[in-house]
DNA sequence: TGGCGTATAGTCGGAACCGACTAATAGGAG
DNA sequence: CTCCTATTAGTCGGTTCCGACTATACGCCA
């Protein structure tokens, strides 16, 4: 299976945005930005401005228009194209049936919790968690804005929910792990170097190696 | 809060390999994947030894010994400073406590799904939720055959458990949409433009507008 | 014994990404 | 009316990242 011809997601929301009506770059981040979108997609206007000129080389978006008002900069205005409708969709199918490795910080912090020790551990953890709490609040009070008062359908900010309940997922193994830390049911083992390798405590009486 | 010098989290692994032992680039990729942590860091060569080399840089690992075996290219062996250590205890720590914006592309798709139309979505969602099945099993044979049977202590494999644990929720979501997808309770509005700008339909007489 | 596949170890050039910067205008405070 | 800030619009150069590539050595089967 080969690699798509451009794989930053933030040339997704150009075309979704494209769809709708010809746009200038910066007309797309403002617009991104008051949808909310900008929880899905890292708006910088360098990646924009990059990402919009590769899909004006693939023939996925044309510009159709630059006008100048004033002594301002130009701005360009730009619309899909059929091909890039196409793209548009054929990716996001892509997108959602096969799943992808991603590797957020957080799980690389996790590989190494052993390192701080349980005190610390649970501590950090216990922060973050207060930190998703909040943000699960703040998210919950943007969704009642917006779908909640019939302002905007359910649909075109599914993805909050989803980020929303993935959020929800992560507090609860983040709480379930600093009880298990705490009540000492995750059991934390010390390492020791010896002859033959490694060695680590291991609670009843188990002895592991490796190396 | 500045940002950190070094924000590739390969860097991290790095650290928490050379506290063991002393290691030349290759090997600390190939221990990465045998103990599984290849789901939590994204190992590529070229970016390794440009870590490695930023990590000189800043003084937090250090070059001990440069071999070479037969006619075989140089091998460089490098060690952590105490520097380094501090630092890794920290990264770690910062990691944990502050939670950070992430971008799956996933997430992406989901903000159109829209676009696929309800069948064409459901039946795209089903096919993920197949494989993500898939991987939650692969994943509980990995920890049946490691922490499940001794050989390593649960700790060491934690990150394992917290990415099972994320993958369960996403399929738990991925589920619960395309139930509603199929029975109807996530109305599929459409677009249409107007002269004041655009609308959609809406169930129940409910009119929606936007600029 | 010669040829093929795999493991070892690392290099390199280009693509992608980022965020600080420029520069003009509009809007409000005093 | 002038100064200050916010908004509009986009540019640019440096860093980071990636994966295809090189090159040697080893094991094994025919």
């Amino acid at each position: 299976m080969a690699r798509r011809k451009i794989s930053n997601t933030l040339a997704l929301a150009v075309l979704g945005l494209l769809r709708e009506q010809p746009m200038h770059p910066y007309e797309m981040a403002s617009t991104l930005r008051e949808r909310h979108k900008d929880g899905s997609f890292k708006i910088n206007s360098g990646s924009l401005y990059d990402t919009v000129e590769a899909l004006v080389r693939h023939g996925w978006i044309e510009p159709v228009e630059t006008a100048r008002e004033g002594r301002r900069p130009e701005r360009t205005v730009y619309a899909t194209t059929e091909l890039g409708q196409s793209e548009f969709v054929d990716w996001i199918d892509e997108l959602l049936r096969t799943p992808v490795a991603e590797y957020p910080k957080f799980m690389a912090a996790v590989s190494y919790l052993g390192a701080l020790g349980p005190d610390r551990a649970a501590e950090a953890l216990a922060e973050r968690a207060g930190h998703l709490v909040e943000r699960i609040e703040e998210t919950g009070a943007v969704l009642a804005d917006t779908v909640g008062s019939g302002k905007v359908p359910r649909l075109f900010m599914i993805e909050v929910e989803c980020a929303l309940h993935a959020w929800e997922a992560e507090l609860a193994w983040t709480r379930r792990t600093i009880d298990e830390i705490r009540d000492g049911s995750l059991f934390w083992p010390t390492f020791e170097r010896t002859a033959e390798g490694w060695t680590w405590s291991a609670p009843a009486d188990r002895k592991g190696t490796a190396g």
